[in-house]
DNA sequence: TTCTTTTCTTATCAATTGATAAGTGAACCC
DNA sequence: GGGTTCACTTATCAATTGATAAGAAAAGAA
């Protein structure tokens, strides 16, 4: 079954604000298609990133590496969503973390520029980037409030809520990493939930 | 001993940007201060506002309310710092958390457009603009590690290196809170960590 | 002042979570 | 096929954290 991904462009674009066919066009002029292999890492934490990202296909996570050379992931990308947007995610165009791919992947990317050119011009596209900011910044709240009053318990619930079906997709120790937790804890999570 | 509000106003800005005498004039002038007792709420969670604050004197916190009623504080602010900018805490400029004082404060605030006026004229104010919110973001990241694979006592830890002497000036509920633990925790880490 | 209320501490016990190690099963390599 | 590695589970025990209640100290009110 073959994806179309110029679909999942419109697709996401319009999950945002209202997009007319001109403008759509015009946004998949100016980038194109990247595909990563599971494991392969789309851009580096400490190095040079000038693209936006929409994940067409596929699961990613973005991770920071600690002092003991810990991989901790911060965040779950599932397709058909945009990645972080670039300022929020760059100091200077130096990345703050790290983005892989946790299964097969293909992106859509756009060079900085280019997509900074295209908001300038065009009122929808504007409106498109402050609602993805918009849907961030209600994230980061609801996470500020999840691992602050929220047990494991309680997280892992409100995974599976907002991911359903990705525990059989990657792998459990970015899960766990994810929600906090050890992958032990998660298992044992998983075992106690299953009973009831 | 009285407080300059004006330089103040200088050593945030500068803070973040070089600012020249100009443009500093023409940002006093565009704001006015605000005092606020202790207790007193600056803005509140759904509701209406459209300015610009940087905290002159006193300490303030953010919180939210969740079903039960039950206060959290998500971040804590000292005098001379920015308050987390209008576009990263409202959606069509109504607030996603509350502002309160927790000591006698006072703010210098800014009307939305008119910060957003000087904005686009002004180079200096654009690079600051940029700068806080780097920070916000950085900071963010580094809260995202704290609560994944911090212990409560390595966060009180960390919050009295980026907080010092704020035991003693606010409720140690709202520090409990903020941390994630209870104010029994709290307590109990207080009095374990003075042991040594 | 005295009384009341609030804030913080301490104690006890239960529940949650982590650390370590051993076991199981699947995937992969030769 | 056998053997190895990797991912997940389970078990045991220790450490952390929460819930509840009671006590001590500080702040406010009359």
């Amino acid at each position: 079954m073959a994806v179309n991904y110029n679909e999942r462009i419109e697709y996401i674009l319009k999950d945002y604000t209202a997009i007319s066919p001109a403008t759509l066009t015009t946004v998949i002029q100016s980038g194109t298609l990247a595909s990563y292999k599971r494991g392969e890492t789309v851009f580096l934490q400490k190095k040079y990133n000038a693209f936006e990202y929409f994940l067409l296909e596929g699961i990613a996570h973005r991770y920071n590496v600690d002092e003991e050379s810990q991989m901790l992931t911060t965040g779950i990308y599932i397709e058909k969503n945009v990645i972080t947007p670039h300022f929020a995610r760059t100091i200077n165009s130096i990345s703050i973390f790290s983005l892989q791919a946790l299964t097969d992947c293909t992106f859509f990317k756009i060079p900085i520029g280019a997509f900074d050119a295209l908001r300038l011009q065009n009122e929808q596209l504007r409106a498109f980037g402050q609602r993805v900011v918009e849907r961030e910044f209600i994230q980061h709240l609801n996470y500020e409030a999840l691992f602050r009053s929220y047990t494991a318990k309680d997280r892992l619930l409100f995974f599976r809520q907002h991911y359903p079906a990705l525990e059989n997709l990657i792998p459990h120790t970015v899960i766990a990493s994810f929600l906090g937790i050890t992958p032990v804890s998660f298992s044992r999570l998983r075992n106690e939930l299953t009973k009831n």
